[in-house]
DNA sequence: TATTGTTATACTCTATAACTATA
DNA sequence: TATAGTTATAGAGTATAACAATA
């Protein structure tokens, strides 16, 4: 007998992220960020900041990309950057007291945001999505582009 | 005690579909498409055509971005345009022969891509995501902007 | 007037290549 | 030479506003 037929998963994931991203962009947008301020902010403020490559890899865009939105992001007032004293190459970034208030504000719309996504879940069934979208990345990821952390 | 931690479960979605999504891409550009396109030659495959206003609202996107894709395809000799007799506002998209090969090509391209991403999962694992995926668009859309089809 | 679609314009995100500064 | 980052440039996708054609 002929298998099932099922939507392909890949457009399930496609249509729901693409529908669950623009829902975020505008939560966001509301709240005065977008989706890359936001992934900057939270690396800036959840892990040591070795450098701006790093920062890069950690967001999942290239490092000219990154001196893009960063450039906006102190023309904002967001961050300040300096160079390291012990290695001139090295630019710091940290962040303003604004930006640390854009911060909680982004913080609490992405809050918001999940709330709302998990509405009508058990908090096993989130557990269980989370395991399964893990999965899926690993299987498109196997030795070639890494994914953001 | 505390709950849990556990990674927002919009920024697990948010990551993976990045991720599922670059490869998506560079497995369409690599069979001479890209997603919009391929949504495109989808919708037009798929389900009758009335207008251009229904194809846009299927993909999901403006008219004037429709009109913006079908110029590329038009100009690449992947659809024509006429004009509707009955009702001279419309216009007909139709698939030329070249475009019907490039859907195949990348309806080739999407399974491979699909059966990628399913690896080590069983069909019920897969059912179960494609439901919570479901529902979670669902949660997102309520009386907001519609989701593609 | 309302509907269908196009044109004009612009914005955001992203990327690659060439460059500067530093080591 | 190698590393860190910036500048210059470009391309894809998207959007809004104004417009033309048709009803």
């Amino acid at each position: 007998m002929p298998a099932p037929v099922t939507a392909p998963i890949g457009v399930v994931l496609a249509r729901t992220a693409k529908t669950a991203g623009r829902a975020f962009d505008q939560a966001l947008a509301a709240a005065g960020g977008s989706q890359p301020v936001w992934q900057i902010l939270i690396s800036l403020k959840t892990r040591p900041v070795a450098n701006q490559r790093e920062l890069a890899d950690a967001v999942g865009i290239q490092g000219a990309t990154l001196t893009h939105h960063l450039n906006g992001m102190e023309t904002a007032g967001l961050v300040t950057r300096r160079r390291d004293p012990a290695n001139r190459r090295v630019h710091l970034v940290t962040l303003t007291p604004q930006g640390d208030e854009l911060f909680l504000r982004l913080a609490s719309a992405a809050i918001a945001h999940d709330e709302r996504m998990r509405k009508g879940f058990t908090d096993t069934e989130i557990a269980q999505l989370a395991d399964f979208l893990h999965r899926m990345a690993a299987n498109v990821t196997e030795d070639g582009a890494e994914q953001p952390s």
